[in-house]
DNA sequence: TCCATCTGTAACGATAATTGTTACTAATAG
DNA sequence: CTATTAGTAACAATTATCGTTACAGATGGA
């Protein structure tokens, strides 16, 4: 199941918690919401917290929120904490370095790699959890039902969820 | 190793093709240039030829070369014929859906992908195969040694390579 | 003080994608 | 006809991700 989709879940915390304001989640509770288990949730918790997104508390009634207002938080900011990988990797070994293109190609490929995270970085920067927050307020069922179709998959295996 | 090279190699490809003009290259040939075996550069070669980016001929002194001029082929037309993936996975499970957040994310979530995936299509259709092709050229030596560098692994566990 | 609760983290298995490799078929040039 | 080459199927090795169990450490409250 190689695809990162860290940046996935770290955006539903966030958004989560920029809805329960001061209030602490618990791992258990966000668990819930991502339909996942409370560890690979505190692990992203981890990340989060190291970039100083989120505060986190041991101890009964303990929990996470957020470290900053939902405005000031980029999606940028939360796609280098959760470290999401590169856009496309280089060579798995390195080229020939006997031959002229494969000398050089990796130079190149890598300036090109840093062209395309600074195109993916322009967009992530103007986006914040407010506002994605806020685009979970209306309408998006149909978006979400067409995403789901789109991508026809079987999953949900019979699992069951709790109410909220 | 589940980190897709495909995109990468392409470029690396059509490079090589761009510098050999009407003159067919064989399987082989590539393969020494990218230092891995012929049936990746085929693989490759055939997501290529389907996009029509590339023309192979099968047979004795056969082989592949451009399809088009290397001016007119963008990365952008290399990124989508290899399915170099996506930027970010979205959920593995699909979320709770009896939770506002979670009936509501994936659509949300999806919506970033389709922005992010314009910034990188955006960047990518600026640059050509030629553009690669010369920037190959020159100096490229300490970039690319420094790319090496700091990527700092310890690979090319003792491979013959070539002359080419 | 003690205890239930919660985070942090290590360890491990299942799953899945990628790459490398062998082996074969089909097409083509000479 | 034959050597050569692309196209492709099949499989092993490698690797990252995710889910899960287990446990140490911190904390608040009885």
């Amino acid at each position: 199941m190689p695809a990162n989709s860290r940046f996935a879940i770290a955006v539903h915390i966030l958004t989560l918690m920029a809805r329960a304001g001061d209030e602490p989640l618990k791992s258990d509770e966000v668990a819930c919401s991502v339909n996942t288990n409370p560890v690979v949730i505190r692990r992203i918790l981890c990340a989060l917290s190291k970039a100083g997104l989120v505060v986190s508390q041991t101890g009964a009634s303990g929990g996470s929120r957020l470290a900053l207002k939902p405005s000031s938080i980029t999606l940028l900011e939360v796609y280098r904490a959760v470290d999401a990988g590169e856009v496309f990797a280089l060579h798995p070994q390195p080229p020939n370095a006997k031959c002229p293109v494969g000398m050089n190609i990796e130079g190149a490929l890598d300036r090109i790699l840093n062209e395309v995270e600074q195109g993916v970085e322009r967009v992530l920067e103007k986006i914040t959890i407010e506002k994605v927050s806020k685009s979970i307020e209306p309408r998006a069922l149909r978006s979400a039902a067409k995403a789901r179709a789109a991508r026809s998959e079987n999953r949900n295996s019979g699992k069951k969820e709790r109410e909220l």
